[in-house]
RNA sequence: GGGCUCGUAGCUCAGUUGGUCAGAGCGCACCGCUGAUAACGGUGAGGUCGGAGGUUCGAAUCCUCCCGGGCCCA
């Protein structure tokens, strides 16, 4: 072996060389899981709860997942977002308690449980089908429950909330009375998709479209009072003049209340020979030709045009071709020229399009003294307010016959059972049938009985957006001041005014969205969701139902104790006990009927079968959660993806605004969605999603919320196995910084030299050190991340750390101090000076990167602090303060000539042929001295060569070639004082003090 | 089709009110160290800032249109 080496070995013994059992191998996929076990063993939750709070609390409110499903991408990140703020929020000194919730009604879950009974269904009750839909729903929230812990969120999940808890569903129903207090509620027709088979309402995932042949018509409908035309039709005078309309659906022909037009395009009056009778037809130019191929009119000519808006201007009205009934010509913007006419037949009581235009004209009849009736309509130069409730015509009964507001020879008849035959056969009688074709085309069914569906106009009850709040209309009376704000002026009023919105184009959408959206229709005909505790008088009575804030309410209390079931097993005098009808009575809340029938006619009521909207039982957490279980209220924070804004965000506001006065949050932080590395949407079928198991199996949640930190959660996120391992990547770097720091600080002791510790006490004279520059950059590194972190910026939070790790740390101050922790006397002042900075920068360190890397951080922190630190969990500490110690103003100047230095010394020891950099020194001009206050070794080892001069005398930086100066055997330097010791080997006068030798 | 929004080096992102703003990190290439070693250090290459017009003395940054994504509606 030669000479060198048995040295090497011998001094290697004699160096403090980093130790540390903190190991480089982070193995989170098996550490992590023990780390939650400590952490519940430890009970840390409920440590937190109890510690002291300096900053008081910080109201988070999570947001209900559906129960269903393992969880996905869109979870992980939404949960770890909702960690790093809870996590750091406490250390920051906030109490921020953070419960979990699941949202546990609706339909997909009644879909499934209703698909796996199969026809056994059909014999069950519905308080049985709610029982296996609490089952499933129980199973996925313990599921996921489970998932997310597994990604290291600290939540209560001993306590979630539910909405399917009797406390969560009494607090709903609370929300409920007040809104109806306030005036809020209202009852009225609108189309839904019903089965005529199962005689209920379907939900669009309850459909199945097929291929079915139906009768198109291409229908005349005769203007009433063809002089209002605009001049540049050229309408022949005193001749009968039809508007011609294409529907697919002839049935729904009594139900018609207008015909819609679009905006801008051509419309024509035609003369055609039609049937051996010459006519006068209005249509679309555009479809002039596809009509009369169609209809095999060969024979036509056009006599003038105006655009559709016109129409809508010179209030034209046409007459019903077989009711009694004149209705106007109205513009509609979803009016296309794709297909039929350009003249679209408008039935609002079969038809969400039609529906829509009905609200939005305040289509309503009027009964003329002939007993004919018109339908009116509020026109846009008027300033009429929509009728309230709007009035939607639908004549077709439950069973889907006609009822006897139509034509004698169409009562009683099936709407699709010989409707549309017989409407057809009539309407060529009258000679109004211009054209009859068949086609094919793809038409809802019912996913169970595989018949067709039809639309049909039912009860349902709505929140209104545009009555004043607390103003309210009861049996023709108005009640409350009617001046007052209404709930959508409340909400854009909040939205401008009360709420943040990170980022801040949230505030545009959530403007649009509640400037143009409808009223809240509440009502859903199904069975797995909290009842709607309005109870319907008895058959044949055509009056009010009974709901009132106190009826509500007494509901609300008996389902607190008994839970939502109760309302399918009870009676209505058992529902409504506690309710006080006397009082009622006094303030005319109540029904005539009920007024004089009292409390004995109770169980004469019916139950109503219909259940909340989901997102009304999600729109009340803010009482059901923050307010029931006194989190505080409104909350500082909601987090949730983009897509909430329509969502829970803004149905949480509009509740809220009208029970409460306030929005339920101060600050939205919403996130984009996760797409693929092409910038795709994920879908399962698409084959390009990621399993979060997956993820966790191959890197462990510290990775993935590393990953997390790294996002700019703004916008869309590409995601890709690939940027997962890149981010483990980078948790390594920090990881192993962590675990250098560590090592180096095995034989020191953080107490006060006066409790025979090794700390050092920095002065004014150690500001030129390399320790003070370090510990600068640390106060510099404690305020950007806590400011970012206080500003939810993760992102910026990743990104100091990161540099702060890599650059700052390893890069530099550690590359530089490394010789001296290893080489100077275990006890040097100088060694001691370094490791008391490194175990500052350690300690705060591992604070500020906990919310982030929960389970890293609380392994270094026990591998710092030992087995029973104080407090036992770093997530129990508190972020670190600046040390202020004092330095030097120069520093940022060297640290920029260093860089300058070591291009230099890398171009040069090119040029000269030298490897190691230890074999080099820099002379370094300093003209003016600037730089005498720096130790000439610090500097030296910052630019990681064997000696640093400074001279006055050159102007020019010049590498010096060592090579031919004597080598130290124990530290490898060339520093110019290396020479032969008493044993024999060549060594430094620092390393000879260190083993004792001079 | 409408509302909101995004498109800067291979990747993830910074770029305040238009004027050293063309940047950082990763990755990559090359080199070094071998006493942080499945680690560590140094140097370097890479972009006509989605495209086309326009405003301006000057635009990644303002306006218009187009292309391509995303969310929410229809």
């Amino acid at each position: 072996m030669p000479e060198s080496t048995e040295n090497k070995k011998s001094f290697k013994s004699t160096l403090n060389l980093p130790k540390t059992a903190f190991p480089m191998k982070a193995n989170l996929v098996q550490n992590e899981p023990a780390t939650l076990k400590r952490w519940d063993k430890l009970g840390l939750y409920d440590k937190l709860r109890a510690a002291d709070h300096p900053r008081g609390p910080y109201v988070f409110h999570d947001g209900p997942p559906y129960a269903n499903g393992s969880i996905h991408l869109g979870h992980l990140l939404n949960k770890v977002l909702k960690d790093m703020v809870v996590r750091s929020k406490t250390l920051a000194g906030y109490d921020c308690p953070y419960i979990p919730g699941w949202d546990c009604h609706g339909l997909p879950i009644e879909h499934k449980v209703m698909q796996d009974l199969g026809d056994a269904a059909k014999d069950m009750e519905p308080f049985q089908v709610r029982r296996k839909c609490k089952t499933y729903a129980e199973k996925f929230v313990k599921l996921q429950s489970k998932q997310m812990q597994r990604l290291l969120t600290l939540a209560d999940y001993d306590n979630p909330y539910l909405t399917m808890d009797p406390v969560y569903e009494a607090a709903v129903l609370e929300v409920f009375a007040d809104l109806v207090d306030k005036g809020l509620v209202y009852r009225a027709l609108k189309p839904v998709h019903w089965s005529i088979a199962n005689q209920t309402a379907l939900a669009d995932a309850e459909l199945e479209y097929y291929d079915r042949e139906d009768t198109s018509v291409y229908v005349l409908f005769e203007i009433a009072e063809p002089s209002n035309l605009p001049d540049s039709l050229k309408a022949p005078h005193g001749e009968p003049i039809h508007l011609m309309i294409w529907t697919t659906t002839p049935w729904t022909l009594p139900a018609n209340m207008a015909v819609a037009v679009a905006y801008a395009p051509i419309y024509g009056l035609y003369s055609v020979s039609h049937c051996g009778q010459d006519k006068h037809v209005l249509l679309a130019v555009d479809l002039e030709e596809r009509v009369f191929n169609a209809a095999g009119v060969t024979n036509y000519e056009l006599q003038g045009v105006c655009a559709g808006t016109h129409l809508q201007e010179t209030h034209l009205y046409y007459k019903h071709p077989f009711m009694d009934r004149i209705a106007p010509v109205v513009v509609a913007d979803y009016v296309t020229l794709e297909e039929g006419t350009g003249m679209v037949h408008t039935a609002p009581g079969h038809g969400v399009e039609d529906y829509q235009t009905g609200r939005k004209r305040g289509l309503h009849f009027k009964q003329e003294d002939d007993g004919s009736q018109t339908v009116a309509w509020v026109r846009p130069d008027q300033s009429e307010p929509v009728p309230y409730p709007f009035d939607v015509y639908c004549p077709v009964l439950p069973d889907g016959t006609y009822d006897r507001t139509v034509p004698h020879w169409l009562q009683g008849v099936g709407v699709l059972e010989g409707g549309n035959e017989r409407v057809v056969d009539h309407l060529k009688e009258t000679g109004n049938l211009f054209h009859a074709e068949l086609i094919d085309h793809s038409y809802p069914h019912d996913w169970r009985s595989k018949t067709p569906v039809i639309f049909r106009a039912t009860e349902q009850w709505f929140v209104t957006m545009d009555f004043p709040v607390g103003f309210s209309f009861f049996e023709g009376q108005g009640h409350g001041d009617a001046t007052a704000p209404t709930l959508r002026q409340m909400g854009l009023e909040a939205t401008e005014k009360d709420i943040r919105f990170f980022p801040e184009w949230g505030r545009n959408r959530m403007r649009g969205m509640l400037e143009s959206r409808p009223d809240w229709c509440l009502s859903r005909q199904r069975a797995w969701g909290l009842p709607i505790p309005v109870f319907l008088p008895p058959e044949g009575i055509e009056v009010e139902p009974l709901y009132t804030a106190r009826s509500v309410r007494a509901v609300a209390s008996n389902l607190r104790k008994h839970g939502s079931d109760f309302w399918f097993k009870a009676t209505p005098a058992e529902l409504l006990e506690g309710y006080d009808l006397a009082a009622d009575i006094a303030e005319e809340q109540v029904p005539q009927w009920l007024e004089q029938a009292g409390s004995d006619a109770f169980n004469e009521l019916e139950k109503s079968h219909d259940i909340f909207d989901v997102w009304f039982e999600s729109g009340s957490s803010w009482n059901a959660v923050l307010r029931e279980r006194g989190l505080g209220f409104p909350a500082d924070l909601y987090l949730e993806g983009s897509d909430q804004h329509r969502g829970w965000f803004q149905l949480s506001l509009l509740p809220a605004l009208g029970v409460t006065g306030q929005s339920p949050f101060k600050n939205v932080l919403t996130h984009g969605f996760m797409v693929d590395k092409d910038g795709r949407k994920m879908s399962k079928s698409g084959g390009n999603a990621l399993e979060v198991d997956t993820l966790l199996k191959d890197f462990g949640a510290d990775v993935c919320r590393w990953w997390v930190s790294s996002l700019n959660p703004d916008n869309d996120i590409k995601v890709d196995h690939e940027f997962f391992r890149l981010a483990g990547e980078e948790y390594r770097k920090v990881r192993n910084t962590l675990r250098y720091l560590l090592s180096n600080l095995y034989d020191f002791d953080p107490r006060p030299a006066d409790q025979s510790g090794h700390a050092y006490s920095f002065t004014d004279d150690d500001a030129a050190s390399l320790d003070a520059w370090a510990l600068s950059q640390l106060d510099g590194l404690i305020h950007t991340t806590t400011r970012a972190y206080e500003a939810l910026q993760f992102r910026k939070v990743r990104d100091a750390l990161f540099n702060f790790c890599n650059d700052t740390m390893s890069a530099t101050y550690l590359a530089a101090t490394k010789d001296r922790l290893y080489c100077d006397a275990a006890d040097a002042p100088r060694r001691r000076r370094t490791q008391t900075a490194i175990h500052r920068i350690a300690d705060a360190l591992i604070r500020l990167v906990a919310p982030v890397l929960p389970h890293t951080a609380d392994e270094a922190w026990l591998a710092l602090h030992g087995d029973t630190p104080d407090p036992i969990s770093v997530h129990l500490a508190a972020f670190p303060q600046p040390s202020d110690a004092p330095v030097s103003e120069a520093w940022p100047g060297v640290i920029k000539s260093r860089d300058v230095w070591l291009k230099h010394i890398e171009d040069a020891r090119q040029h000269a042929n030298i490897d190691n950099p230890l074999d080099v020194g820099l002379r370094v001009p300093d003209p003016d001295n600037q730089l005498a206050a720096f130790s000439a070794d610090d500097l030296a080892d910052l630019c990681g060569i064997s000696r640093l001069e400074l001279s006055a005398t050159t102007d020019q930086l010049e590498m010096l070639d060592l090579r031919d100066q004597p080598r130290c055997e124990r530290s490898w330097k060339r520093d110019g004082t290396v020479q032969q010791r008493s044993d024999a080997s060549n060594l430094s006068q620092r390393d000879a003090k260190a083993l004792g030798l001079a």
